[in-house]
DNA sequence: GATTACTAGACGAGTGGTCATATTTTTGAA
DNA sequence: TTCAAAAATATGACCACTCGTCTAGTAATC
């Protein structure tokens, strides 16, 4: 089917309205009902602008990269910032956007959707890990800049040293949402200034 | 109702034939019909044995950790080996257990329930918060331990160095499954031997 | 015969998804 | 500029199925 502009921007709009939800219930107690409720358009109209509900998770995955993400991209590539206090700046503004949604009770809608569905939608795992991938790589350049600038020590490969950080802020975010507490994160962003990189 | 020895004994092979799947697919994506499919035990006897699917989750729940996390606990607690090789040790256990899970898909039962159900199921979000904060106070005095004799640097405050290492090890475990790998759990332990724990 | 232990099967609600039909928009020749 | 033909979009009833739960009943035990 061609797509046309405004078929575009339709699309988006369902997009809009059900990435919240797919963002805090996650992917089995978001229906297909809830999203086209959210966005005031009858059910048929859902599976004209997606081929199916998997189908509108990967693109929500997408928009949420696209959009949620997008800012925290830009600090990252600001060159008048020295880079590890790029970096730095990079997951306080990460970790600032979580404390404001909702009380810390949605954390990251990749990392919620990666853990429930990486098993058992092939669609969406490779969708968050190319996702992920393209995300550490810029972080990695960072690190790499700031090792060679000697910010950070060279003793650890940067790329390691990247998965450790990503992992253990996915993991703060997960203990966040089970305490319901910021201290996770702050905890979590504390160590990265104060262990690793340095 | 009277709970009768044999009354605890059926439910608890319900939780043994129920546990492995809502490890692996998680809370929605199990069914009680799978789980009594493979109990081979009659629909309706489920909910003689249980109040509910919530229920069920929960009691699973207290089954991962007292059986599967029950070894890791006594290598904690095994006095003939110095405290921060106990802890290296006590990870390793871990790492290799769910290396062996199913070609690292499975992860942890507890962390995997957390991250789908802490904002819905206020008595699944309890009872996991409630189990990961006993093993992280032994995990704690185990560090504090060697942080008296001079293994560990004592730097640090030993709450905040556990939870971090706790926070690593949970997103380690997503990633895993995002990338159907286990570097990242290899790098995680790597991470935790050569810069938390020194 | 009374009490307890257990279970079959049905219940209503909800699921993702389909489809025939209705409406709107676009098109292009007269 | 008009207007019908064609394409795009809108709609909600409907499908077959699964869900968690419960009730009314059978089987076992005392």
């Amino acid at each position: 089917m061609q797509k046309t502009l405004k078929h575009e921007i339709k699309a988006d709009f369902l997009l809009e309205k059900g990435m919240p939800l797919l963002w805090s219930k996650g992917y089995n107690a978001t229906s297909v009902n809830d999203i086209v409720l959210a966005a005031g358009v009858p059910k048929g109209s859902f599976y004209f602008y997606f081929d199916s509900k998997e189908d509108f998770a990967v693109k929500a995955i997408d928009k949420y990269f696209a959009e949620v993400a997008a800012p925290a991209f830009e600090i990252l590539e600001d060159l008048s910032i020295a880079p590890r206090e790029r970096i730095l700046s990079f997951y306080t503004y990460r970790v600032n956007v979580m404390k404001d949604e909702l009380n810390c009770s949605m954390g990251c809608l990749a990392c919620n959707l990666g853990s429930e569905m990486a098993e058992h939608s092939e669609k969406i795992r490779k969708k968050i890990a190319d996702k992920e991938y393209q995300l550490q790589s810029k972080i990695v350049q960072v690190v790499q800049e700031a090792q060679r600038l000697g910010e950070i020590s060279n003793t650890m490969n940067a790329t390691d040293l990247v998965t450790f950080m990503e992992d253990a802020g996915k993991g703060a975010m997960v203990t966040m949402k089970e305490r319901n507490s910021a201290y996770p994160i702050d905890n979590c962003m504390n160590m990265i200034r104060s262990v690793i990189l340095k």
